[in-house]
DNA sequence: GCCGTTTTCGGCCCGACTGTTTTCAGTCG
């Protein structure tokens, strides 16, 4: 039977959702999300490994192991077959309403016989939940008004490309007050995970009071969802929520730990916090003191995120490898790779002028925007010809070829004569097998047949590798976030055939595109494989891209030296070079 | 159920907000 460690992952954690139904110990409980939490994190295929070394994975013990042999073995984990014959599936439905959860789900089945959304609809109307103890006619209201919400999907991930603007707006707004001392975004944003649950937003301030009144009258707000002293949550134009926290500024790096997360993170560096005596909220990291009446003595940390890390043993990690997948571990080892930033860039591989049909601006005003960040060059690569709307005739290159040489003899820059060019369904490539050796610089990409099989695109991509000029292969998997997944491609094969050919694969640093994701960023790193991070720019703000794709590239513990263009433009065409001789 | 720089037994991350309460349980992140 194929499984995979999704389909074990969505066990284990069903077995936790039906256990707390069930009233079990709320540390057995959590012992199995863990293990499912776990089962995400590996980044080995479950089905290849025995009993002992399951079993030395974190999170995951004897009788997790043992149900994971089970699970191979038969299919199935006989606790959970028993779980689902007893608990009635309609109680999971129930705890999925915003606000309601395992506790008032099981009081709801066993008072009212409620066993789904349907049910507790007609249970509100007839008006019997407010009848039942602990529970009243404001109850009754936030959960009509919850379960509403879910028909509207506004509960949903949105991608972060959608999600940073609304972010970006809020975090202006309170930035501009003279009360506040520090604002940042923070949780899954911070973490440049692909998609967003909500906003989170952090503060320093003495005076929360005008930082929160300036929340929940920013524009972008919507309604008000709670508000407190210290914490506010609000609905956003996109039907998004944020949160906004207000700290001390004494407190901001422990509150930046704190809301960046990830929860798995967060309760693995706790755990070792109390291990050593202490305790870490998002105040600071505390002595223990039992005589205190809250059991928290004298302060250790909490002005900076690396003062924190640093009183925990530990080194700082860069929020987007915040995912408990080994980086607590390697922090404390001292080992924890030295991750590309923004600044190790020298220049960009991928990006477009209005001399193919979809670029927006003039050459030299993109050379300009790239100059002025500091580049050492800049690949312009337009579309090649087989892209019948936007690409350029060899003819139109060579007058591109030529405005290209003049602008190098004016500019600070180095201007690479680049394209993008289309791979076609065998694999094929525009042009000319020659031609396409007088670039500097190729990048090819999919733009079309994204439903051929399996097998035949990951050969389209091959085949493209073969050729000496085709330096990258650009947003290799093809997907949208949130829009198409990729096409199917063999990524094992395509990542060993990047390595084998020296080709490298392109990090696209488009918010909505992200492609390679950073698992495979992390899976080409451990083979050895060449990345770009590159801002496959259409226009001048799309240079900012770069940092999207830095992001990607440290969530994936890609270090500069993974990092093509964060090599002396000598390095690059060694790169080059190395490539025609390779396959040439 | 998992796990160990106090521990192989006895702990297990921590706090804000809401709604229902007269001090707290449930939910969420």
């Amino acid at each position: 039977m194929a499984w995979t460690n999704e389909d074990l992952r969505e066990q284990f954690a069903e077995i936790a959702t039906l256990l707390r139904l069930k009233g079990e110990d709320q540390f057995r409980v959590r012992a199995y999300e863990r293990a499912a939490d776990a089962i995400a994190a590996a980044r080995v295929d479950l089905a290849t490994l025995d009993r002992d070394e399951l079993a030395a994975l974190p999170g995951i013990g004897k009788s997790t192991a043992e149900k994971i042999l089970e699970q191979r073995a038969h299919g199935t984990i006989r606790l959970l077959a028993d779980l689902r014959a007893e608990i009635p599936t309609g109680l999971i439905e129930l705890t999925r309403v915003p606000g309601l959860g395992p506790k008032t789900a099981v009081q709801l089945h066993r008072e009212l016989g409620v066993d789904s959304v349907e049910a507790l609809q007609a249970a509100l109307e007839a008006q019997q939940v407010r009848e039942l103890p602990g529970l009243g006619a404001k109850t009754e209201d936030n959960l009509r008004v919850a379960i509403s919400r879910m028909g509207a999907k506004d509960t949903a991930r949105v991608p972060v490309a959608d999600a940073l603007p609304v972010a970006e707006a809020l975090r202006a707004e309170l930035a501009a007050l003279p009360e506040a001392v520090e604002v940042a975004y923070a949780g899954s944003l911070r973490r440049m995970r692909e998609t967003v649950g909500d906003i989170d937003i952090l503060a320093a301030s003495t005076e929360p009071g005008p930082v929160m009144q300036a929340f929940h009258a920013a524009p972008v707000v919507r309604e008000i969802l709670a508000a407190g002293e210290k914490k506010s949550s609000v609905l956003t134009v996109r039907g998004l929520q944020a949160d906004l926290r207000v700290v001390a500024p004494e407190a901001w790096g422990a509150a930046l730990v704190y809301f960046t997360g990830s929860k798995a993170h967060n309760i693995r560096i706790r755990e070792r916090a109390v291990r050593r005596g202490l305790t870490l909220n998002e105040y600071g990291l505390f002595q223990r003191d039992d005589a205190a009446e809250d059991g928290i003595g004298e302060r250790v940390a909490s002005r900076t995120e690396a003062d924190v890390y640093a009183a925990l043993d530990l080194d700082w990690v860069p929020a987007p490898m915040r995912e408990d997948s080994g980086e607590v571990e390697a922090a404390a080892e001292g080992r924890l790779p030295r991750v590309v930033t923004l600044a190790d860039l020298r220049g960009d591989l991928h990006g477009h002028s209005d001399w193919s049909g979809d670029g927006k601006v003039p050459l030299e005003d993109m050379v300009a925007a790239a100059a002025a960040r500091g580049w050492d060059y800049w690949a312009v690569t337009d579309h090649a010809e087989d892209l019948a709307l936007n690409g350029l005739s060899k003819a139109q290159m060579l007058a591109r070829r030529e405005r290209i040489s003049a602008l190098n003899e004016a500019v600070d820059i180095t201007v690479l004569d680049g394209a993008e060019l289309n791979i076609d369904g065998e694999g094929g490539l525009d042009y000319d097998w020659d031609f396409l050796l007088t670039f500097d610089w190729c990048v090819a990409s999919i733009h079309t047949l994204f439903a051929r099989g399996e097998a035949e695109q990951t050969q389209r991509i091959l085949s493209a590798m073969q050729h000496p000029a085709v330096h990258a292969i650009g947003h290799p998997t093809g997907r949208k976030i949130g829009k198409r997944p990729g096409y199917d491609i063999d990524l094992d094969a395509v990542l060993d055939a990047a390595a084998e050919t020296g080709t490298a694969l392109e990090i696209n640093g488009s918010p909505h595109r992200l492609d390679i994701a950073a698992d495979v960023v992390r899976r080409a790193v451990e083979r050895g494989v060449t990345l770009t991070i590159a801002t496959d720019a259409h226009s001048l703000g799309d240079l900012d891209n770069a940092r999207w794709g830095v992001l990607t590239a440290q969530r994936g513990w890609a270090t500069a030296g993974d990092v093509l263009n964060c090599r002396a433009l000598q390095g690059l065409r060694a790169f080059v070079a190395a490539k025609r001789e390779r396959v040439g």
